[in-house]
DNA sequence: GATGAATGAGTATTCATTCAT
DNA sequence: TATGAATGAATACTCATTCAT
């Protein structure tokens, strides 16, 4: 079973692009990684950015938006946090793969625009949202069912929650570490605990 | 008033990095940019690595772990709300500075390397601690005083406010938007109600 | 007749290296006497250790190592003294083109070992003999044969007449001197005379 | 006893220049070796070329030379043979030492250039002749004497005795060897043997 | 579609040398 | 004398991309 020669071009830089990071990635490399002659990545790419983009919006993201679409269909069930520690442990893996490639953007301005530039018509075109908007729209939802505290933020809420994990998972890439199934599975759920329960003290209820 | 060649390599270095990306801060762009020969940068740095990482360590870092130091003598004093709202706002500002250049160094391995390493001296030698440890271990001081609530996990409460501004400013940047006080001024301050708050709906008190 | 543009690359570099000396034989430098561009060099020698490596293996000692093998065949015709006066003559040729840029390559230590290693090499793979044991063997197949004297040793007298000739070669070259045929040629003649003849005074044979 | 800064500058520059070849003697290698600022260099050498130049002329070539002039004292003394083994081992010992520096000036040959003018000039000066006229001028004088054989050819056989050493000493150093004090000694042994008794067959004298 | 040679501008870094201190 | 910052040209090599085959 023979992969397509873009498939194994798309496969072989983002191998390059998370061993060897985006200043490696030349398409030099990635044509040797991929096993196939310098040129040929002008087939089936308009440039290298195309390439870079195209990794992104094939091979990265679809599998998150996939789950975080789903979302909608739970309002109502099970209960809130379940379903935010669900949400965490599926973010915080998919930034553990995807942050370090996407920081690495910032290198490149032009690389960045064109990243941006595609996501932006890739929203337009499958209607695509942002993760934080959807969750917060959710949590919005079991907030009209009484599921989540009126005073609640759920804009603000979502945006901590992804933004934790995504900084999360930059550090411990910065760090060296890889992911470590239980320490970040505790972490997850002391995240989502602490949204849930706040800083500031209770008055004792009589 | 002259400024040292060595600061104004550093000078233009920033500039460089901050207005075109790692990408395209090369050696004699930022010779260019500080107006000395090619060669000068090699009398002052070991190598363009070392020179990102003074940036770093020299410029941008100094004035943040200041403020972060003083967190301790504010314990038992104001409100911790209002103490969370200032570091949040500081800790915006920074990161709307820090976070792209940061992000950046994920492209070159082997600079992010450096900086590690760079930061791990700093911290043996300055007993420096980073940002969210120096929070987590004012809100358990708070926390002793009654301040902040027992079942509260202030390791993960600074991890969260730092890490929902570090992503917050990242992605705005990623979006092209330039700080807009008075909307980041406003996100800062639901940040730190939510972080207070929490999501759980309360029981009525009767 | 348009030659490729590798033996191009040779020619050039070897014409730089003859005329400029290795530490002007840039890559630039080459590339420009060959008519091509910078790259195009990489596109045909994995750096420039390997080009000058080729050029050895390639252009140099292939047409000298084409006359040595074809001493054994010798044995036992003509008269050894002939055999090494044309031996004598070619060799000094063949110094007088690669002695200077041999010795040159004792600049660059890294260069040198690539050639011993590139030598190493070819000597398993085309059973290549360095030319010294070639004459060494020849000579004891002469002594073995009586046309030489019994108390002689073949390995010296082979070291004695290629070592002779390559210092004589690069001391002429050292003093600016270009080859002159003729001097040279009373020089090849008087030098194998003297190493059949030996300077210790012979008895009256009566 | 504190050496004077040029001397440590030519003891530095000789080290360098032994381990890591003219390529890589930079000024700022040396000055770095010697222990002194990159500019001290220029307070008591012209350039670079002429710092080694006087490497040669002063630290390389004067025991050597000594050693060759005394040559003449010994005409008619002991044995031509056991002096040329003696001169044979010095020469040896020289060429290991100065041979793969002298060599590595064909790379540069600016330098070249510059080192044959000071030979030159020093000739004049100190009325130096090079060793093999010096050799050549002893063995006639043993011949007038009758303890050289009539149809010698001193400059030849001169001619020989160096360049075999020569030759030999600059071949090990390319091949990575060392001198081992008995191999060696063995072949300047042979050396001179082979060159006091050829190789022609002697007619059995009855 | 696939190839890989050719391009020439671009990279970080080193160089010998100067000169004000 | 000694210093070491400043110079700017030079170094080997890599780059994304093109295009004839």
């Amino acid at each position: 079973m023979m992969a397509t020669t873009r498939q194994r071009l798309l496969d072989a830089a983002e191998r390059v692009l998370r061993t060897k990071g985006l200043a490696a990635a030349s398409t030099r490399e990635i044509a040797r990684e991929a096993g196939c002659a310098d040129g040929t990545l002008y087939n089936h790419f308009r440039d290298r950015a195309d390439l870079f983009v195209a990794i992104f919006l094939e091979k990265l993201l679809p599998d998150y938006w996939e789950v975080l679409s789903k979302l909608s269909y739970r309002i109502g069930e099970g209960t809130v946090q379940a379903h935010l520690e669900e949400l965490a442990q599926i973010a915080l893996a998919f930034y553990y793969k995807a942050a370090p490639m996407r920081a690495a953007l910032f290198a490149e301005p032009e690389l960045l625009q064109r990243y941006r530039e595609a996501l932006k018509s890739q929203a337009q075109i499958r209607q695509q949202e942002r993760p934080a908007p959807l969750l917060a729209a959710y949590l919005r939802a079991e907030q009209r069912l009484g599921r989540v505290a009126v005073q609640a933020n759920p804009t603000i809420a979502a945006e901590a929650l992804f933004g934790t994990c995504a900084s999360y998972a930059l550090r411990q890439c910065f760090l060296g570490e890889s992911p470590t199934s239980e320490a970040d599975r505790q972490f997850v759920l002391e995240l989502v605990r602490s949204l849930m329960e706040g800083l500031s003290p209770r008055e004792p209820s009589i």
